[in-house]
DNA sequence: TCTCTCTGTTTGTCCTGGACAAAAATCAAT
DNA sequence: ATTGATTTTTGTCCAGGACAAACAGAGAGA
């Protein structure tokens, strides 16, 4: 259906993949093996990078390249997209799966509506936990399945992003301790950072949020500039493994003493543990090492 | 002071000039001219990063490369930050260099306070063209002459995001057209789109933000899904400039014929006029552009 | 004097093919 | 079954070459 193609420089922005890669597969596996234009240079199809979408995705989740170029033909790869039927057999809380039905449906006004029901209901602790947590999971498993578009979860993070930001503009401001939160330069994934966000918030700190890809030396400065007890990083899964402990020494390296570093999202919890360096596991670890830190920065009050 | 190494892909993500650009420049210009590890990997010291991130700033402001590697031996680059003292004498409204000196005390309460407290006096439209938009542009004018960190940059973004979107919620829900709003894959500056949404929204329009870097494909899919009449993007000034034509022709393409295309920011004003392609050249160009729209498809309404 | 076209220069991206190190997996031995 | 050593897998980097698009400046014509 579609005819366009794409050359080496956005296949790499689409999906994730370096130039070094693309070709190095080319070499060893014999895939993608795309088109060459007059000048030798490649030319990628649209279903190559459908292709390579889904193994990035795949390889997200800790499977190996070897294996799933390999292995997926094409019947492993892309369980077809359902219409609206049963949607997930699987799963006990339906209510999630509807609130996934509704982004299916673009109804971006009854997503939000039904978010504010729950927020209320819930409570905002509660909220962030058991319900923006594992939507999000759902969304990207959704993808993984081929069941949600990519333009359906950019809403979804939109949305949501949009909801917990009003709702932390209204809570009132903190004290001690004084985190500074942000990602470092290739994390641009920044739901995990504002769930976080609300949680340290509600528990009394003072949160002072930089967005996302702050280069690291910037980091350091920021975090002498603020006073800033704590620096809390987030990484989604995408976030590549391979530099993120040389990046943590050096960041670690550049904060004084006494500020701690605290990192958190599916990313850092497939790390292993490091000097220094704080691994929140997920949100009640995160409001247990946010309890730690005063009763050992202000045992008496 | 700081002896920090970058390898050649961390100085790719700190400055945005590509691997390749920075091994032709070492064999063109001889600079950058990093040391070599044991294994013969380019290692870049901080310093070169630094006046790599500067020249990148000039380049994007329309300087070339190789003037600006030989003409700045170090004199040329880098006004050094002045303390506290009086900040800009040549400017007239001398307000918004009051807002950016409240940025430099990182005090972010006081921000958004002055800043409430403008949009209150101006009214929603004229404080995002005569404080946000040239706020914007000082703040960038003052990281380029030394007079501000990254971090403040952030911050500043990041407090005027938060801002922009709890005033856009507030907003009546709009009704026609409808307008998809997003970022190509590799611009992540999200302002400019807000600035646009804020205006759109205004002006009784529905607007759907997707977030930044949707893949091509998928603000097709989307603009479809969603019946949009219209799908707005934005490119700040850092956006590569080569690919972008063939990217505006490749979702051209893609979206049926009465769907428009319009594009905004600083770097679509350098782009050459293209048809089936709207250029917004400012905000009261988007203004007047969005009400020839409706006098043309609701012309009795 | 101004504008347009043509030509040379500048600049970024892509290519091939090779090398190596870190991580993962497999195998061996306690 | 756990630990340690070896092999395989995998990604990143390197050098040096080629080319096309963008730009600047010179010259021709109005």
């Amino acid at each position: 259906m579609s005819e366009f193609t794409y050359n080496i420089a956005a296949v790499e922005r689409d999906t994730g993949l370096s130039k070094d890669v693309l070709r190095m597969w080319e070499r060893r596996y014999g895939f993608p093996m795309p088109e060459r234009d007059g000048n030798g240079d490649r030319l990628y199809s649209t279903e190559q990078v459908e292709r390579l979408r889904r193994i990035k995705r795949l390889m997200d989740q800790g499977h190996r390249p070897g294996k799933l170029i390999a292995t997926s033909p094409e019947e492993l790869a892309p369980p077809r997209r359902v219409g609206a039927g049963p949607v997930a057999p699987q799963d006990p809380d339906s209510e999630l799966e509807d609130l996934i039905a509704v982004i299916r449906q673009h109804a971006g006004g009854a997503y939000l509506q039904a978010m504010q029901q729950r927020l209320a209901r819930q409570g905002l602790q509660r909220f962030v936990q058991d319900t923006v947590a594992p939507l999000a999971q759902r969304i990207g498993d959704a993808w993984e399945q081929g069941r949600i578009e990519v333009f359906e979860e950019h809403l979804f993070t939109e949305l949501t992003v949009r909801l917990l930001r009003q709702t932390i503009a209204a809570l009132p401001s903190g004290d001690r301790p004084r985190i500074l939160l942000t990602t470092l330069p290739g994390e641009q994934h920044v739901l995990g950072l504002l769930m976080a966000e609300t949680l340290f918030a509600l528990e009394g700190a003072e949160c002072i949020a930089l967005g996302t890809q702050t280069p690291l030396i910037d980091i350091g400065r920021a975090a002498a500039a603020h006073q800033a007890d704590i620096v809390g990083l987030s990484f989604s899964i995408h976030f590549p493994s391979r530099p993120l402990p040389g990046l943590l020494t050096q960041l670690r390296a550049m904060l004084p003493e006494p500020i701690e570093l605290w990192i958190g999202g599916r990313g850092a919890a497939q790390l292993a543990p490091r000097p220094g360096v704080h691994r929140l596991l997920d949100f009640d670890d995160a409001i247990a090492t946010l309890a730690g830190w005063r009763s050992v920065r202000h045992p008496t009050r």
